[in-house]
DNA sequence: TTCACTTACTGGACTAGTCCAACAAAAGAA
DNA sequence: TTCTTTTGTTGGACTAGTCCAGTAAGTGAA
């Protein structure tokens, strides 16, 4: 009886249109699940998964158990240029906000041991900080320091730029870094942070970074919502 | 009644430990949702939504109505040593394919026209590229070359590397590229050619490259598999 | 004003099915 | 052998619901 074949790619249109049109405006609420399926005569499975969809492609974004939102553009963000979060956010007339969750110190475990490149039992710190743009919260980091090269950083400021921190405090450049970039589903207390749902997909980027000695001196895990970046990367050879 | 609130992450738990235990090896086939369900107890949606989350993790993968298998480990692909996909793939003991998928000769249409920088209406080619790692077919290659710098290019061996090509032929080098990473869904021809599904996500990667002379020749469109890869960069300052 | 409590609403998890399109292997025909 | 046809199996799309857990806003007591 129907005109089209999948009803569900209806929705994707009609949100698609309105989003591009900006009837639908960058974090603004979409309609819930349940009035979408009596909109669009289908059930509440369906239109789940037509929104699932467009949350693939960056458009709409999830927050746990409130609901569907529409993404704003994405950060073009390079990660060769190191540590100005803030910076690079109002570069591109963003708002940008860094909250410090956690700071642990202990005895790196084996995971963070073999990024780290360590042959033997290590003190560390860990440092959680959870990244907002426009208010939203975005990116979670974790940043692993090999504790001796550090000494009495806790005492500061742990919210603003750890690179600038390493630079006036301890003369440290960055002479080199390795990058991991992995699409993959978040641990569970990144998910936690984020108000994103188990299973969800984030961007995982992995850097270990040199000083200028070349010691490796500290580590970062960063886990993006996918919908709200874009890594971008010039090379000069 | 039962010990576990959500029986679906018992589906999951079970398949992440018979993968990792190498019961299950891969590029294996996994038991179809029907004979999941019925061994889980679960409805066909609970046991694909178990799936789902596992494929997002980058554990399995799908291919379109032929059933779900288990991801092989991961390509480390490091973008800035360019061209040599057999070398990277080989160099990782892992076998790799590329199949020539079409040509065609075209004015740039608007978009690959912004990327390639171009003001007036220039013809490009466009090759069309299929990869594959050991068998699998993971990532789909769309090259945009302006014509006027790649005289009588069609008549060469298209499965073969490009960069390599460019300088042999033609004398050019790379003096820097532009890369964009973005984690979204991929457009219908590339769901087509990597047997996937509307919807499903990709990583796409964009580049822009430099001759010598700093003269835009060429752009490239990437769309990996997202379980087959992991972006490896390293930089020196 | 402030804080605890209730309540409506949200998405998450799940059941028990149906029908369809594409794939793949087996069976037949040339 | 080689090509075509059939048939069973796969995931994709969908219906029509139920119950649950966490969010947010409004209500009322201190």
């Amino acid at each position: 009886m129907d005109i089209t074949k999948k009803n569900s790619q209806n929705i994707k249109e009609i949100l698609r249109d309105q989003i591009s049109r900006q009837l639908l405006l960058p974090l603004q609420k979409i309609p819930s699940e349940r009035e979408l399926s009596e909109l669009f005569s289908l059930t509440r499975i369906s239109v789940k998964s037509a929104l699932h969809s467009l949350e693939v492609e960056g458009l709409i974004y999830r927050e746990n158990r409130r609901g569907w939102f529409v993404s704003p553009p994405r950060i073009e963000y390079n990660p060769l240029s190191r540590g100005h979060f803030h910076q690079m956010i109002s570069d591109q007339q963003r708002v940008a906000k860094t909250l410090l969750l956690n700071v642990k110190s202990m005895v790196a475990p084996s995971a963070i041991a073999t990024t780290l490149k360590l042959s033997k039992p290590t003190p560390i710190h860990i440092i959680e900080r959870l990244r907002y743009i426009d208010g939203r919260a975005v990116l979670f980091v974790e940043n692993c320091l090999i504790s001796q090269y550090f000494p009495d950083i806790l005492s500061e400021d742990l919210s603003q730029s750890l690179t600038e921190l390493y630079a006036k405090k301890y003369g440290f450049r960055n002479s080199c870094s390795h990058f991991d970039f992995i699409p993959t589903s978040a641990p569970e207390h990144v998910i936690h942070a984020l108000n994103m749902h188990p299973g969800q997909q984030v961007l995982k980027i992995c850097r270990v970074n040199y000083n200028q000695h070349n010691n490796i001196i500290d580590c970062e895990f960063e886990y993006w919502r996918p919908d709200a970046v874009m890594v971008s990367i010039n090379n000069r050879e």
